[in-house]
DNA sequence: ACATATTTATACCGATTGGTAAATAAATAA
DNA sequence: TTATTTATTTACCAATCGGTATAAATATGT
């Protein structure tokens, strides 16, 4: 019975309501911190961009480092979430082809911008940025390692050689990756982006 | 008679001696934007660096934006010298083998930041710094257009097939050149830098 | 109606940002 | 020696940085 009464109670919340929806606000907190990195998005622009007033956001984020942290978990649940599905192509050239091709798509959406936040949001920084910079590197490394993985489970799929170094292939992948986030935030287009997936495929070993 | 006297006046400056050498400032000033990038680099850091105080590094170099300027020249014409060098290897693949391998040898110096200052110095920044991220872009963009006019010139000495696209053999390896830098800055090794260019070099077509 | 809880808007905080004015120090020219 | 020129030091500038105290506004609970 008070199991009833607890999920029954929709808990209407005491106070003043929100006067914004969170996940909005963060999505465009997202897109600010996306094109103008972490030490590159000002406190100032923020607030201009989510129209809410400064004390909102700390009361509803926290502060600015745990504000970034946020935008970038929806970011990697929201539209980089193509790295995770890649992974689960039937062969690792498929998982290969659809992660970077994907990715070439994804930087070059014109209705968010360009590059990719993990590898531009601090990729040089003052002192008082490097928890975040470290952070950054640590999700870069993470996708490296599902690749590694992916490989390895290819390699028990008689679907890539047991000789081959799947460390290696997967540092190359994501460095294919990373240029072409630069690339795509200095202008690349999509086609010229394909055409450079293209050759990379090339030398895959399957 | 005059010339000779202009030409033997060796031009004793008039008043107070500079009490620092300007290359070794510059060097210093060097260093700093591209460990941290121009917007991670303050001007409280860089004095500290420096060991002269901020008005003599404004009277010296003019302003933030200049000294960053000059800090990238002596850049281009020093470390990052071996770029130009590498062109004039006698055939397309030592072009290419030389830039990559050289380039992996640069980033990951142990004497010096990791990372191309070219790439990570204003990858993303505010408002205020789009002026350096431009000029870097700019400076991005040279060094694929010389990758691409050597490849031109391959083609006139039957080095490359008439058919290739020599822009997108570029755009591929100022890729890799790229992905590379955002390796070394995450603490890639010259060992998996210098795998990645074996892998990236087995898809030539030469 | 009144007390309580929560969010809002305004105005502010100290610290740091890039940049400089003013005075002193060190050299040459006369 | 004295005037002139240039560089140094110290101290400061307005603007911006991330972050917050305070009080008014808006909801619910009783």
């Amino acid at each position: 019975m008070n199991d009833v009464v607890k999920i029954e109670k929709a808990a209407k919340p005491r106070g003043r309501p929100l006067a914004f929806n969170q996940d909005e606000a963060l999505d465009k907190a997202l897109n600010v911190f996306w094109a103008r990195g972490y030490e590159g998005a000002s406190m100032a622009e923020l607030t201009e961009a989510l129209g809410i007033n400064k004390p909102s956001i700390y009361a509803a984020f926290g502060n600015k480092e745990e504000l970034f942290r946020k935008a970038l978990t929806r970011y990697t649940t929201g539209p980089a979430a193509f790295v995770g599905e890649a992974m689960k192509e039937p062969s690792a050239r498929l998982v290969v082809e659809k992660f970077l091709m994907r990715a070439v798509e994804f930087f070059c959406d014109k209705s968010t911008p360009n590059g990719c936040m993990i590898v531009q949001g601090a990729l040089t920084c003052g002192q008082s940025s490097s928890a975040i910079q470290q952070e950054l590197i640590a999700y870069r490394s993470r996708i490296e390692t599902m690749l590694t993985k992916r490989f390895e489970l290819a390699k028990t799929q008689d679907d890539l050689p047991p000789s081959l170094n799947t460390k290696q292939l997967a540092k190359y992948i994501a460095t294919i990756h990373q240029g072409m986030s630069v690339q795509a935030t200095s202008g690349a287009t999509r086609e010229e982006l394909a055409a450079i997936v293209e050759i990379a495929l090339k030398n895959l070993p399957v």
